[in-house]
DNA sequence: CAGTGAGCGAGCTTCCGCTTGACTT
């Protein structure tokens, strides 16, 4: 008996090969085999015509989808039907959750299976576990392919109803969506806040204190003054920068301050009240997706993308477990794993007491796999790993706390103290806190957030000397301290990841692309780690806010996955569902016609922006980006934003002054020696430029150049202008060849050339100003490189003969290929790229055509 | 590539979720 088992990936693939019986193939699906079409050009000829064609889903005839095998599937798709003709069982081995059970469904739908079918799940890749599922098949469950249905063709059909109204009421190739338009949702509320904060000072006191004959000091801080409580950050609005009046606070200028340190300077102090608490710590669970983005991003620095390209790699290898996950859940193999590692490594002390379950399920979470940890049933420790670089580091994190789960509560001990200052009838009283770690337990492994667990340990404690109510305390220093308050932080990756996950919006697959959609529509860009919401993305939030708030709202997801559920669990009947969201009197067809009619062009390309005093001014999004204009209708004014100009840095003053530079034209920044001409620093749809003269005469291309990256105009003085005007830029000669080597700014950055070969400049070179030296050693090192990579190790002869191109054998940087034309085949793995014959690589490059 | 805020208008843009391969600078 054969039977073929397919699963969602490759690598899980040749993993559970190793547990199955003898006649099993494994083979996998790649995620899902086919698809509404994404574009025109995956609609079939045949539907082209048909009105619902673009949509996908033909709305009159029960929602029926078309969906197609788009051009990478096909491979996959006529892979699998040759292996089925060889066998007598298809297993269909998907993930258990929603998507899983739709990519068998697909799987049967095109496979079109004669022999019988089975449906197999198992939650780890153990060798009980898969042995266990082998006995215990199911049928595939059709309530929950109509709940992943229903959840496809929702999305599209908001997807792709609304995206169109945004292209024709604010700009082409604008999208909105149920993930990305909350997304852009969060972060322009964020932006809003943050434009509408008012800052506010307030000072404070600081002590440095120590007990009598003891020398030791310790900080402690002004609490009151008579019994008033002193005023800090939170006592403030943020949206009028005013002391919330609710309750009585002190509020202390510098004047104050500084006045109430001297009268402190000769105040009797004492130990008023002493306060000591007993603190245990958890760990946190093991990591799921989100939560890895998140650490990584803190602890490294790494974006969403790089800790999925860096975890798939890991995963790839077997260093890891499945890192798409939404389940907190080890299995028992992992959790004796990480007890038996915490033993032989920290002893026995520092195991916790009996086995930590996390089953605490995150909202909307299918949880099909098991939490991401260290793979396998003993674990590797990072050392033993022999990685290194990025994969060293994420491991490292992942092993860290996997086992800190397993470990013992950290114990803390907290002493609180109360000191009092009496002077001349003002009696203020001081606070100062101490900590100390009873007991590390877990911290041994892993401190949340932080690098170095070891020295985050010895950071986490500050100490007071004992102190007991009654004692005298000196004060040796004391200082007025002034303080602002902050805006809320934009914000990152990271944030934005948990602020969505919490709400059940996205998914473990989709969080590092929602991010890259946001960027690649013009919503968002990215600073540093911050994200930070663009023009367009105002003008979006805000029709959508107005028109369609449901789309915006996070509750929409959840009331959709509540839905989902019914249907999931044969209480709900999908179609009813779908005629009711998307033809219903509220529906969203009616609610497209209506906001169709509704919405006035001119008005959604007015940027509503929370700042006051803009009086005068109105900031548009246009055909060619953001533009102010006057709304002074005898004698309009408008000019477009600098490129670099984003919705929270506006400001009234800003806008009044990019008016008024237009209107005086730009003023020249001093004389071209070579023509005379005056030169301008001019703003561009790429951005700011310099140029010679203004370019009246349209025949002759005035000479111009590109500011560099973090230049600002306003900054830019005349021999800058004049190296910018002169790229790419003469370094010297070649000592060898004679010919020239110049330095200029292309597509992948700053760079410098010689005869063809170009290299580029490290991040500490400036382009200005490299000098021959380092050109050569640099364009050395790219001659050194070329040669080495693109050496063939074999060449083939030509392909077909005579008349066609050379075959070759290379190494690149993702190991050997074959190159023919145009064409790069990848040499499987157990071929010796020194050894592969003719025939062997034009079977290759036959089967890849 | 280059500073505008209106015009002729074919055919196209666009969703979310599951996966890896190709890229050989």
């Amino acid at each position: 008996m054969k039977a073929l088992v397919i699963v969602e990936s490759p690598t899980k693939a040749k993993t559970i090969k190793k547990f199955l019986p003898k006649g099993y193939s494994v083979d996998s699906s790649m995620g899902h085999i086919r698809d509404l079409p994404a574009n025109a050009k995956e609609i079939p000829a045949k539907y082209k015509k048909e009105k619902w064609a673009n949509i996908g889903i033909n709305i009159d005839k029960d929602f029926e989808p078309l969906y197609v095998i788009s051009a990478d599937k096909k491979k996959v798709v006529d892979k699998l039907k040759k292996q089925l003709s060889d066998v007598d069982e298809l297993i269909l081995a998907t993930d258990e959750d929603r998507e899983g059970e739709g990519i068998s469904w697909h799987l049967l739908e095109v496979l079109k299976p004669k022999m019988p079918v089975k449906r197999m799940v198992f939650h780890e890749i153990t060798e009980d576990a898969i042995k266990k599922a082998l006995l215990n098949f199911r049928e595939i469950d059709m309530n929950l392919v109509n709940a992943q249905e229903t959840r496809r063709i929702m999305d599209r059909l908001a997807g792709y109803t609304i995206s169109p109204l945004l292209w024709k009421k604010l700009a082409p190739g604008l999208s909105a969506g149920r993930v990305q338009s909350v997304a852009v949702e969060v972060l322009v509320q964020r932006e809003r806040e943050r434009m509408r904060f008012v800052t506010s000072s307030y000072w404070d006191i600081l002590a440095q204190l120590n007990k009598s004959g003891d020398k030791v000091s310790f900080k402690s801080e002004l609490a009151r003054v008579n019994d008033t409580r002193i005023a800090t950050g939170k006592d403030f609005s943020s949206e009028t920068g005013l002391l919330d009046t609710k309750s009585k606070v002190l509020l202390l200028n510098e004047k104050e301050a500084q006045e109430l340190v001297e009268t402190l300077k000769s105040a009797k102090w004492s130990v008023q009240a002493i306060e000591k608490t007993n603190q245990k710590r958890s760990p946190a669970p093991p990591f799921i997706t989100s939560t890895l983005q998140q650490e990584a991003n803190r602890k490294y620095g790494f974006s969403a993308k790089e800790t999925m390209q860096v975890a798939q790699k890991l995963y790839e290898n077997g260093y890891i477990t499945y890192m798409r996950t939404d389940s907190t859940n080890l299995s028992q193999q992992a959790i004796e794993a990480a007890r038996n590692a915490v033993v032989s490594i920290y002893g026995k002390d520092y195991l916790f007491h009996t086995v930590r379950s996390y089953n605490k399920k995150a909202k909307g979470a299918q949880e099909a796999h098991e939490a991401i940890r260290p793979a396998g049933n003993q674990f590797k420790t990072p050392q033993e790993t022999g990685l290194s670089g990025k994969e060293f580091k994420l491991y490292d994190l992942i092993w860290k706390r996997t086992m800190a789960t397993q470990m013992a509560d950290a114990l803390l001990n907290f002493t609180n103290a109360e000191i009092v200052a009496q002077n001349n009838g003002t009696s203020a009283m001081f606070k100062s806190s101490g900590k100390q770690i009873v007991f590390p337990g877990f911290f041994r492994a892993y401190v949340e957030g932080s690098d170095d667990p070891e020295a985050a340990l010895e950071d986490q404690e500050s100490m007071l000397p004992e102190l007991f109510v009654g004692d005298t305390i000196n004060a040796k220093n004391i200082e007025a301290k002034g303080h602002e308050t902050k805006p809320p932080a934009r914000f990152t990756e990271a944030t934005l990841v948990k602020a969505l996950e919490k709400e059940g919006v996205g998914r473990p697959s989709t969080y590092a692309s929602i991010i890259s959609t946001v960027v690649d529509r013009g919503y968002v860009k990215k600073e540093g780690n911050a994200l930070i919401p663009s023009f367009m993305a105002f003008a979006v939030a805000g029709l959508l806010e107005k028109h369609f708030p449901d789309l915006v709202d996070t509750k929409f997801t959840s009331e959709m996955e509540g839905k989902l559920d019914e249907i999931a669990a044969g209480e709900h009947e999908m179609l009813k569902y779908l005629e009711s969201y998307f033809k219903g009197e509220k529906g969203l067809l009616n609610q497209i016609q209506i906001q169709e009619a509704q919405i006035d062009p001119a008005e959604a390309r007015k940027i509503v922006l929370p700042i006051r005093d803009l009086e005068g001014l109105q900031v548009l999004v246009g055909k060619f980006g953001p533009y102010v204009q006057t709304t002074d209708l005898a004698e309009t004014a408008s000019t477009s934003l600098p490129i670099d100009l984003y919705p929270g840095d506006v400001t009234q003053a800003k806008l009044k002054e990019l008016l008024q530079d237009s209107k005086d034209g730009p003023s020249s920044l001093g004389k071209d020696p070579e023509t005379g001409d005056d030169i301008f620093v001019l703003n561009g749809r790429f951005g700011p430029y310099v140029q010679v003269g203004l370019g009246e005469d349209k025949k002759v291309k005035p000479k111009r150049g590109s500011l560099l990256k973090g230049m600002k105009p306003e900054d830019l003085d005349l021999p800058t202008a004049l190296k910018l005007l002169d790229m790419p830029r003469l370094v010297g000669t070649h000592p060898e060849s004679g010919k020239e080597i110049r330095a200029g700014v292309g597509r992948f950055g700053p760079y410098v050339v010689h005869d063809g070969t170009f290299a580029s400049l490290a991040a500490a070179d400036n382009v200005l100003e490299v000098e021959l030296p380092r050109a050569l050693e640099l364009l050395t090192k790219a001659a050194n490189r070329k040669s080495r990579g693109s050496a063939p190790i074999q060449e083939l002869g030509k392909y077909p003969e005579e008349k066609g191109d050379e075959i070759q054998v290379l190494t690149g940087r993702f190991g050997p290929y074959i190159k023919w034309g145009k064409l790069n085949v990848k040499i499987p793995k157990g071929v010796e790229p020194e050894a592969i014959t003719r025939q062997e690589a034009i079977d290759l490059i036959d089967a890849k055509k």
